[in-house]
DNA sequence: CACAATTATGAGCAATTGTTCAGTTCGTCC
DNA sequence: GGACGAACTGAACAATTGCTCATAATTGTG
């Protein structure tokens, strides 16, 4: 930042091909390293050496070992589509099962990919407090979108809106997190058709 | 066991009170710095400097450092009462909202002891397979004593039985562990209401 | 080909951490 | 009070790990 900037390109881009290679295979490895060992055992000399890469190489392209997964679970986050998802459909004129089914649905999905990596991630990631604030703030998106349906939408007759929209989000996250991840798991249509069944008559009956 | 035993007494009892005590040091200790720490960043010195005892000592009492946070696991698995109390009420006739409230209360109770620890014990704890075991056997048994429940008590009509009792059993467990425990922590009433309103709804309506 | 910039290498450093063990202190019992 | 074992001490060891840096290889350019 000290010299004056000409071009507007984003800094330090790879001039080679080989670079960005070198950095995807590094990710790759990464992610196989702390799906299989966890993050405190998954060591960058591991790391490095299943991306047959030395280890010199790969700190050129992460600065420390908590980047590494930083960018993994940025990656994982980018592809989140829960929150868009169910953005768009909170106020559509549709059943409030079906609306439920495609959130609960779109959740599964992004668990499907590889549930031992988001375990660690999730579980295992050191503490930063950007990468914590982001998680924070996806959290409090769908939750503050669902706050909206509850409010929104005429079959929903929950009393306690604010506590239910945070008991949903957490409840579609969370058990299917864990069901699915869970070394004894579960059948995913299963899982999906009792969950939106739960929540659905939870949201309609009054009390 | 070169020598011949003449008595049947457990081996290695401690002869003084004094060793009782720290050892009781110990592991108060290791609660405190495993919840404020974590477990990687919690030192078995940084334990033994806490409890006001050498390092020696901590390794005369526990072999090694996944031994005193198995122990604290282990009592806190022992001190759950979740699981008793939901075999004690689930035969009775009381109404099905009644008994999903005692077992959620009582779920809730075991949570609000150390929180933080707890979140380590069950997060980071190192993955011994006896560990595992333990904790997986406990969880069995209360889908266990679950599934009972919707196949007796006449309110529950839920199709799948198998799937709603894994289904309960995850969602009370992972939302008040993650609820309670969390920074912006949720009112506990509020939570516990809630709660009971959704599985009792899910689980009282017929499709 | 020359040369410079980019990328890759890996031995080794610095720091941390779990654990040991030779020696000291304390408690108990005759 | 003396003797023996239980309990305690803490300096030091061994192993691990994140990371650096001097050097080498590769690639793009004129």
């Amino acid at each position: 930042m000290t010299s004056e900037q000409r071009r507007i390109q984003p800094r330090k881009q790879p001039r080679q091909i080989r670079a960005e290679l070198t950095r995807q295979r590094i990710l790759t490895a990464a992610a196989h390293i702390f799906a299989e060992y966890g993050y405190a055992a998954g060591t960058t000399n591991r790391i490095a050496e299943r991306a047959r890469v030395s280890i010199g190489s790969l700190y050129q392209y992460y600065p420390n070992k908590d980047a590494i997964l930083a960018e993994l679970l940025t990656r994982h986050l980018d592809g989140d589509r829960a929150t868009e998802t169910l953005r768009a459909h909170k106020d559509r004129p549709d059943p409030l099962e079906d609306i439920i089914r495609v959130f609960v649905h779109t959740v599964i999905e992004n668990h499907l990919d590889d549930p031992a990596l988001l375990r660690i991630m999730l579980e295992q990631a050191p503490r930063s407090s950007e990468l914590i604030e982001r998680i924070t703030q996806q959290e409090w998106e769908m939750i503050g979108d669902l706050r909206e349906l509850l409010d929104r939408h005429p079959e929903a007759r929950v009393n306690d809106k604010d506590t239910a929209a945070r008991l949903v989000a957490y409840t579609v996250e969370l058990t299917v997190h864990s069901l699915v991840a869970a070394p004894n798991s579960i059948d995913v249509t299963r899982l999906e058709n009792e969950l939106v069944a739960m929540i659905t008559s939870y949201l309609r009956t009054e009390r």
